[in-house]
RNA sequence: GCCGGUGUGGCGAAAUGGCAGACGCACGGGACUUAAAAUCCCGGGACUAUAAAAAGUCGUGUGGGUUCGAGUCCCACCACCGGCACCA
């Protein structure tokens, strides 16, 4: 193909339609009460100008696409797929009479910039804006209808400055579990205070009240002032936790998991090891219900949605506590989670997560030792709950009676409960459990030591054997008394539940496994439907058995109503209730990076010395970064932002504190980059209220979209199309603030998405691959048939094992599979020897596999049309589906069928020699020399044209509204191939073809409609000035906003049809009738058919079924 | 293991339960041309049969079922792709 003729000359027609679209602002989206210029072709369509509210201007259409990370390897195909195809829909719904939004923007905070800046010096920000600056060059070369007014990168600081802001409200809010919703943290804060400003005593605040407010009355002021602040801040929705990260000492940072592998860093193979730090944690999991129920609001497709579920995942059961049997002086109970209570009578043992804090109260309580003859000692007052508690607390003072009267002589108390509660023990059963528990001591310690070092993948997926230690110590199964020892095991998820099981070996594999190994008792509880199943190691539901006891009897239950009596019980007797768990996890949102928001947060000390946060006030925003000179991280492990000492010292607003070092992750920018598009140059606000209403939907009047007709409200984008990449993080980081707004009333949409839809992988081009022995000494070829389990090979190839000798064979790539490979039959094979099958397969574009496609080449190559054009013609949008260069060429010379069908072709060749002989600039000039074609006259169209063009309509009509791109372009070259034969052709079908091809290929639309426009100069001159005549001509005229138009269902009706006919289901022949032929009249044609005739002649016909219009089948016997 | 999706020519694909393969690529043939490119026209599911045409049989991953009629609906299975994965 390179080097042939050009089809059009669409190397200049593109570069001119950019430049007069920029000019324009043609795609320039107006806000309510927004200056609309009166020329502007926005205005004249709508007959609006100047200062609009939101009810006069039309209904809105926002239509978003997921905002590129600017990389440095520039634009890939995958990006301008979902980018056409939201184009497509923005141009089309303009024409339609939306007002459409269609903005674009750069996710511009990210890994790669800074580690550039680590290893050069050079500002993250410096590498940011050049590769912006590529990005945006390549977005605007493709002809993408973006109102580029609002343009914004989440680096800017006009940006970022209110990403911070919506931290601080993060920051400041609480989620009321009462309410189900986000509010103030004031609420709380006020509860809490010690003259509340109102009386909170009463209602959904009265736990927080006396908890805190009466329950501490004898703690000193400064401890109530602490405890008070732990308590708000523990509420908050941006929360501080210490979490354990893979620290690598000799690359001095912190490693994501990804980065670490069997157990060294993947970069050097340096040790590193897991090292507690403290982080930010947004509460993410606190509306777990709401970000999954409210999915079933919106238009989403069904795997994204049920990706998110998972996600999510939770799974209803209920908490059970378990009392520890043994004499401890803080342990009292241990709390499970089960999906399975009614499995409760065979629960065998208990397992702890390793990291359990559990675990090591339990080995702590084995060194201590408490013991009171009914006299208070000091050690009981510390016990009690610190200095200052007094012993007139009544549980106290009535377990000291007891244990003189009853000569009982050790008191456990349990500080961990409000108010503080004491209970009597047997001293000489806590020496023997003492005794126990220190035998395993060491090996907990040893155990515990062992599962720090693994990774979460050694610790889950390529755990062959379960692993765990006894603790020494036991728990009490409450539904019988049993006695049941306690474990630790790794397969128990500390971040899961509460971090503790129930294990029931013989309805659990995991409990089973593990208690078969370590030869624990497996009891029976639920009996199979079916007999011949083994009820070791059976989870599915059955009856219950083995489950009574004096209190309660499962026996006999299914196991649905089992759960439902257990429960009953348990909550009965206090010891458990019903409870929905989620897989969700809280957010981790700190990073230690330099290129990422600051956090607008300082660490002080008060009185007694404890380190406590606090937020800079809004009026500081934007909280900048300082600048550096090394972005590594120091040698302590400290963030980059440590090294800037001054900056983080040296706080005028407050002296002597610090700032935070860590900085917010690269998913903040993009949780809310969709609601800045609405207002994006707003200085005062994130987004200002009257946009956000129109925008959004918001605004109840509207929600019901007049154009589509729907009753079904549209808040929220429109439309919002991206890879499946971000199913899950972003979509649920974004549906989470959007949320949290939501409830501030910040926003007015509970979602922020209101259809969603995945743009389908593009792979590389088909690659073709032939095997053979030793391939490095060119041994004998190998047929891919005889090879089996083909896989691909680290290095590009392909390996398979040999079907008979089970010997494992390389398959090379053939690098110019053209010439190479032939097909015979049904597969390929190696044209130098037909006997050899080959492999064909596709693949994933990636750099190292040499196969990616750069759509610059593309571009120079065929036009940003033909590049749109392919890259909707290949198939169903959300598909995955592979490249392929010659599909270019063919949808190019498409678009060189409709040039050719508008224009002269000797003027063409007068172009093309002046073009040769003209300097470069004055090219596009050279563009009017091109003539329309002698047969386009302004003449009424044939029937049979008419009847071409409204099929047209139709289709492209109604696949564009149900997103199917590539049938709507084969509705066109239908069209075209048709119209290629007509002798006459009028100009009022082929302008309104170029309305249907404008989304499509925006530029070579414009040029022909440009042209036929001139044959009609039916644009009356006014007395204007010749430069506003000139715009208000363009914009009377403008393609972008002429109404796309109607098609006449009348004009598609044939008098004629040809209907198939059947006998005994098989098609035999085809009749011609009248389109409003009766049955009789079918049937007697049908019947007539000589073919037809063939097939009944002779036989009795049993049954006609004639579907009018359709076909008519005859059943004969 | 669990969940979701997809299986149709050599390839990308199309078909409200009603003529399977529209449209395009690749391929083959022809026209134009000194020639090539470009362009225009024609032909392509497999098999049987035939000089050719007509014709027939089989065909939408596999096996069943519903129906006058199934790529489409139902049941079971297989393969591939994606997500989650010791989540109690």
């Amino acid at each position: 193909m390179a080097g042939s003729r050009k089809q059009y000359p669409f190397h200049l027609i593109e570069p001119k339609w950019q430049l007069t679209w920029e000019q324009q602002q043609a795609f320039r989206a107006f806000n309510p009460n927004e200056e609309i210029p009166a020329n502007h072709p926005f205005a004249v369509r709508h007959k609006v100008s100047g200062k609009v509210s939101a009810a006069q201007l039309p209904p809105k259409f926002y239509i978003l696409d997921m905002f590129p990370y600017p990389s440095g390897a520039g634009l890939h195909v995958g990006h301008p797929e979902g980018y056409t195809a939201t184009d497509i829909l923005a141009r089309y719904r303009r024409a339609c009479g939306f007002n459409v939004l269609h903005p674009m923007g750069w996710d511009s905070f990210g890994l790669p910039a800074e580690q550039y800046a680590v290893k050069t010096g050079q500002h993250p920000r410096v590498t940011t804006e050049a590769n912006i600056a590529n990005f945006t060059r390549q977005i605007k070369s493709l002809g993408f209808s973006y109102d580029w007014t609002r343009e914004l990168a989440t680096t800017d600081v006009e940006y970022f400055k209110w990403t911070q802001w919506i931290f601080l409200k993060l920051y400041n809010s609480w989620f009321n579990p009462d309410t189900n919703k986000a509010e103030s943290i004031e609420i709380l804060e006020d509860v809490l205070s010690e003259n509340p400003k109102r009386e909170w005593t009463r209602g959904e605040y009265g736990k927080y009240v006396s908890g805190l407010r009466t329950g501490y009355v004898l703690t000193p002021v400064e401890e109530r002032v602490q405890l008070r602040r732990k308590e708000i801040d523990n509420h908050r929705l941006a929360y501080v936790a210490t979490a354990e990260f893979w620290w690598c000492e000799a690359l001095g940072t912190v490693l994501a998991n990804e980065e670490v592998v069997d157990g060294k860093s993947e970069v050097g193979g340096f040790p590193v090891v897991r090292k507690p730090m403290r982080q930010w944690i947004l509460r993410i999991t606190a509306y777990a219900e709401r970000l999954l129920k409210d999915l079933d609001t919106i238009d989403w497709s069904d795997s994204l949605k049920e990706m998110q579920r998972n996600w999510i995942n939770p799974s209803e059961g209920a908490t059970v506590e378990f009392q520890i049997d043994i004499p401890s002086p803080t342990v009292f109970s241990i709390h499970v989670f089960t999906t399975r209570p009614d499995t409760l009578f065979g629960a065998t043992y208990m397992v702890l997560a390793p990291e359990h804090w559990m675990v090591e109260q339990i080995i702590a309580s084995a060194n201590t030792r408490y013991r009171v003859n009914g006299q208070i000692t000091s050690s009981t007052v510390r016990l009690f709950g610190g200095k200052g508690q007094s012993p007139e607390n009544a549980s106290l003072v009535e377990a000291l009676a007891r244990a003189k009267n009853e000569g009982v002589d050790l008191i456990e108390v349990n500080p961990n409960v409000n108010p503080p509660a004491c209970i009597l023990q047997d001293y000489s059963r806590y020496v023997t459990y003492q005794q126990e528990v220190s035998k395993q001591a060491q090996a907990i310690k040893d155990y515990r030591e062992q599962v720090a070092k693994k990774t979460d993948l050694e610790r889950g997926e390529l755990a062959k054997e379960k692993t765990g230690v006894f603790t020494g110590a036991y728990a009490i199964n409450p539904v019988n008394g049993q006695k049941i020892p306690i474990w630790i095991a790794d397969y128990v998820l500390g971040n899961y539940g509460t971090g503790a099981i129930m294990a029931v070996p013989a309805h659990d594999t995991r409990d089973f496994e593990f208690a078969t190994k370590f030869h624990l008792p497996i009891i029976q509880v639920v009996q199979p439907s079916d007999s011949t199943i083994d009820w070791q190691g059976f989870t599915d539901e059955g009856l219950a058995v083995n489950s009574a006891d004096v209190q309660i009897s499962l026996n006999g239950l299914p196991t649905a109503e089992a759960k439902k009596q257990i429960i009953e019980w348990l909550k009965s007797k206090k010891l458990g209730d019903k409870k929905t768990n989620y897989r969700l996890r809280d957010w981790l949102f700190s990073r230690q990076r330099y290129w990422g928001e600051p956090f607008p947060i300082i660490w002080k000390k008060d009185a007694a010395g404890n380190l406590y946060h606090e937020a800079l006030p809004e009026s500081s925003l934007p909280l900048l970064p300082p600048p550096l000179e090394d972005y590594k991280p120091t040698a302590t492990g400290e963030p980059p932002l440590a090294r800037a000492k001054n900056w983080v010292e040296n706080i005028p607003s407050n002296p002597g504190a610090t700032r935070e070092l860590n900085t917010m992750p690269q998913w903040a920018g993009s949780c809310w980059y969709y609601l800045r598009y609405l207002d994006a140059k707003n200085g005062r606000a994130f987004v200002g209220k009257d946009a956000e209403k129109y925008w959004m939907g918001g605004d109840v009047e509207r929600v019901t979209n007049r154009l589509l007709g729907e009753k079904r409200p549209t808040q929220g984008v429109d439309l919002y199309v991206g890879g499946t990449e971000h199913a899950v993080l972003h979509l649920l980081y974004a549906r989470f603030w959007h949320k949290v707004l939501f409830d501030l009333e910040l926003v007015s949409t509970r979602e922020p998405f209101f259809k969603l839809v995945n743009q389908g992988l593009i792979l590389g081009e088909m690659e073709y691959f032939a095997f053979r022995k030793s391939p490095t000494t060119l041994g004998p070829w190998i047929s891919s048939d005889e090879l089996e389990d083909v896989k691909e090979a680290p290095g590009g190839g392909l390996v398979g094992k040999h079907k008979t000798s089970g010997e494992m064979i390389v398959g090379l790539r053939l690098p110019n599979s053209a010439d190479e490979v032939v097909k015979v039959g049904s597969h390929f094979v190696l044209k130098s020897n037909p006997d050899i099958k080959v492999d064909a397969r596709t693949f994933k574009m990636s750099k190292s596999r040499g196969n990616v496609v750069n759509p610059d080449d593309v571009l120079v190559e065929y036009g940003a049309d033909a590049f749109r054009l392919y890259e909707m013609f290949m198939g169903p949008l959300q598909d995955t589906k592979p490249w392929n260069t010659n599909g270019v060429a063919g949808v190019y010379k498409f678009l060189g069928r409709v040039w050719r069908l508008f224009v002269d072709e000797l003027s063409e060749v007068e172009f093309e020699q002046a073009e040769t002989t003209t300097e470069a600039q004055r090219h596009g000039e050279l563009l009017n020399l091109i003539k329309l074609h002698a047969a386009i006259k302004d003449v009424a169209p044939t029937p049979a044209q008419l009847k071409t063009l409204h099929a047209c309509i139709k289709k492209v009509t109604e696949d564009l509204d149900g997103m199917r791109f590539n049938t709507a372009i084969s509705a066109m070259m239908v069209f075209i191939n048709d119209a290629m034969t007509w002798e006459t052709k009028s100009v009022s079908v082929l302008k309104t073809f170029l309305q249907l091809l404008a989304p499509f290929a925006p530029h070579l639309a414009e040029e022909l409609w440009s042209k036929v426009s001139g044959l009609k100069a039916n644009v009356p001159m006014t007395e204007s000035s010749a430069a506003t005549l000139d715009i208000r001509l363009q914009a009377l005229d403008s393609l972008a906003y002429s109404p796309w138009p109607k098609f006449d269902a009348a004009l598609l009706v044939e008098s004629e049809i040809e209907i198939p006919v059947s006998v005994n289901g098989k098609p035999r022949d085809v009749i011609k009738v009248a389109v409003d032929a009766d049955n009789a009249t079918l049937e007697a044609a049908a019947k007539a058919s000589e073919k037809v005739q063939q097939f009944i002649a002779g036989k009795e016909i049993k049954k006609v079924i004639i579907v009018p219009k359709r076909m008519v089948n005859i059943v004969v016997g």
